[in-house]
DNA sequence: TCAAAAGTGTTCCGAATACACCCATGC
DNA sequence: GCATGGGTGTATTCGGAACACTTTTGA
């Protein structure tokens, strides 16, 4: 090694110039729930390569774009809708993922309340739809290894932060909560410790309002108390469910 | 939008050409621990920009090099050593973070035994040192924030995974586990509830072997038991201190 | 009045806590 | 013997698991 910085001449004397001929893109594990199934959202490609493959909704990251506002805007280009939770989580960099040249891609999560969206096929892809995440097709690129490595840290995640009301509507009633929790986490739980244990963490805000048009016992709304978690947080709180 | 494809043609009328411009660099947050203290390592930048800052060691990557292994070359630049344990934790992009052009940055954390590494100033950096991470430098570039996202994530992981064990030596004892992880958690623990719980787990493998040279009684030396560890994770197993 | 799901109370068990105590070594 | 840290046992408390039970609604 006899390159004075780290940053401007290689160690291995390529022409510092040749650093810069990467791309970068943003792919998006986008997660929906509903009628007790998580899904993620695919796009059917309508360009080579993967012509006519489900892939991931992504994009190529352009130089005057910062990656989190890169990742928004493909959302927002499949939903019309602006300010959804998103995460990153894991960036991809094999030198061979991507036909066209060196693509780092950086994969984001984001959990959306199904109902919300009906994102529409365009110009972007021949058509979307949800997937089970227990029953995916075939994925273009190496998008099977990020769905993968998005699911496993949305479960881990979702045991330690209170991300999964990102799915539910803002009203929920609790036998909602706890059948997302029983559908991200796979298992079951008993429904009075579920209901005791998540109120004792005082974090939901009861509404006076019910469920309606139910032929049953109609179940009281609850809404997140975001306000009270984050000073919880501050004071060290980690939610466990 | 009337692009036929997201990722052969932009959005934005941009020459395809135009998205292959982006740099990709690796950023180490390389954790060490003795006496108590964890510490990381940083080196002086001998170069412009920044020259004579305080930097986290790392490199831009190669177009023939992979992330993984342009992490594992910085690291094994620095200390001779191949093979330690590495995990990328998060990627930083924002459009003005490198003088030198866009460059992104992928986010890298290690754990080493200090004492088995005495890292040596090359042609890399005037110099290199270890920091307590309570009392770190001036940084160059965005380092302070990845610095503070590596050391957010070490004290998440350390909590639910046994990463602690790789910065202690092979053989330790129980007080100097229970040490490493107060450090690390910046809390204390009970001795006899910390030792029956870690022991209760069963992934201690007791040696035959006790401390030397002490003027008290010498503690047992134990090593942790990686493939128990393995088979105990894919029976859904859950480290937890 | 019945089905279905909402919602509550109570017992039991095991794990986490607190804390008192004994042990081995060097000096 | 005594200082020092290693190592153990036990009583208590608290939270989770199991489960039986009551309530409210529509049909």
């Amino acid at each position: 090694m006899n390159s004075p910085s780290n940053f401007f001449i290689s160690e291995n004397n390529v022409p510092f110039i040749d650093y810069f001929k990467f791309g970068i893109s943003v792919d998006c594990v986008i997660f929906g729930y509903s009628k007790g199934r998580v899904r993620i959202l695919l796009i059917e490609r309508d360009a080579d390569p993967f012509k006519n493959s489900w892939a991931l909704p992504g994009d190529l990251v352009s130089l005057n774009s910062n990656l989190d506002d890169a990742a928004n805007d493909v959302l927002k280009n499949l939903t019309g809708i602006d300010n959804i939770f998103m995460e990153q989580f894991y960036s991809f960099g094999e030198m061979d993922r991507h036909p066209a040249g060196r693509v780092v891609t950086v994969g984001y999560y984001s959990l959306v309340e199904n109902k919300n969206y009906n994102p529409v096929a365009s110009s972007w892809a021949k058509s979307i739809q949800w997937f089970d995440i227990y029953n995916l097709p075939e994925l273009a690129f190496d998008h099977k290894k990020i769905v993968m490595r998005g699911i496993q840290t949305l479960k881990r995640r979702v045991r330690y932060r209170p991300v999964g009301f990102e799915l539910l509507p803002v009203k929920f009633t609790l036998t909602e909560l706890q059948d997302l929790y029983e559908a991200l986490l796979d298992s079951k739980f008993d429904k009075p410790n579920f209901r005791k244990k998540i109120l004792s963490m005082d974090l939901l805000i009861p509404l006076n309002e019910t469920q309606g048009n139910v032929s049953h016992r109609p179940a009281k709304l609850y809404k997140f108390d975001e306000k009270r978690y984050e000073l919880l947080k501050d004071d060290g709180f980690v939610f466990d469910i």
